[in-house]
DNA sequence: GTAGATTATTCGACTAACTAAATAACATGT
DNA sequence: ACATGTTATTTAGTTAGTCGAATAATCTAC
């Protein structure tokens, strides 16, 4: 029956969203922003120069939130803001390498286990995961935005892999920026 | 190359965490909630019968705040409080019929999306799709609280499936619970 | 060039989330 | 029985996020 595989692969789904989801919570506070802070830097970091409008406009806030969040990661140094060449009254957004580490960093918790686990797979059953799970990015709507401006592939995983352990974090992760425990 | 590989299937896993994780924010307004209000009924409803104090670890905060935040959703009939058997101290928690709603209908839109696309495909390949997301949700280290006790298989998808598009959300969808736009 | 629309920021005010500390009720070990 | 630890709640106070309205700068149309 159709009915159960459906049902299974709903539930398998589940599970990694939670696991993703409990891990989602944490990062912010490893990095020492809060949920709402990572989530602009996440957005910025994506979309590689725009404008708060956008931001405002993908978190659904209005332009009034956005710009006190963009003051104070401004004044972090984790991104940085601009008057645009073409309209003046327009900020360019831009991330800055500070705010490109907290990005990168975050996922690593997750990805560090994963990888793992994955590079033990045998060579045919990796070439099959990476197969369903782009088909299941497709079918989630996932797909447009492909083709991160700067978040490259290498990038991504380079902290993450590395065999050496102990510093999982590359090196500084430290810099003018709040503390881990609060987040101002 | 199996570095590709791992890339491949890291840049595919982030496409599917992004998908979900914009839903995921909107997912609390929808059902009026705000998003740490949808978490604490999420983690009640998946333990079924639980205590205050494995809500605030699973968390990460103090009691304190879960006292209130229980309090709230008690008092809009999402959960049910009532002093323990077995240790009179403690509070037994469990989710209440309004609660499970809120907590089913939230992932609506993803899911229609998803076992539209999921149930076009053929036999094998949705075969193919469960062995491989079971696999990964393994990896994620997701596995170990299988077996839900309240969110059965059938329930979760009962309304996301089912041919009638117009009414995604089922039936009543409003009983007391605060409105849309402002979670008190 | 003037009128009207856009863009971003600031200000004032409110709410949610969170904590630490105090309190109350109950359990447990000796 | 008593001391100690646990569980939940309340209280008071802090911070972050949010909005609406007002403001300033700038663009666009006419």
């Amino acid at each position: 029956m159709d009915r159960d595989r459906t049902d299974e692969s709903l539930i398998a789904l589940r599970r990694i969203l939670r696991a993703t989801d409990l891990y989602g919570r944490d990062l912010a506070r490893d990095a020492g922003l809060t949920a709402v802070q990572l989530r602009v830097l996440q957005i910025v970091a994506e979309r590689g120069r725009c404008h708060p409008t956008d931001v405002a406009a993908q978190m659904g806030v209005t332009q009034a939130t956005i710009s006190v969040l963009i003051k104070k990661l401004e004044s972090w140094g984790l991104i940085q803001r601009e008057q645009s060449a073409t309209d003046r009254r327009q900020i360019d957004l831009t991330i800055t390498p500070a705010g490109l580490e907290k990005v990168e960093v975050a996922p690593d918790a997750l990805q560090q286990r994963y990888v793992r686990h994955f590079e033990a797979l045998p060579d045919w059953e990796q070439a099959m995961v990476v197969a369903v799970l782009e088909r299941v990015a497709g079918m989630l709507g996932a797909g447009n935005f492909d083709a991160a401006p700067v978040l490259a592939a290498g990038d991504i995983t380079r902290q993450a892999r590395g065999t050496n352990g102990e510093t999982g974090h590359g090196a500084p992760r430290n810099g003018i920026v709040p503390g881990r425990n609060r987040a101002q």
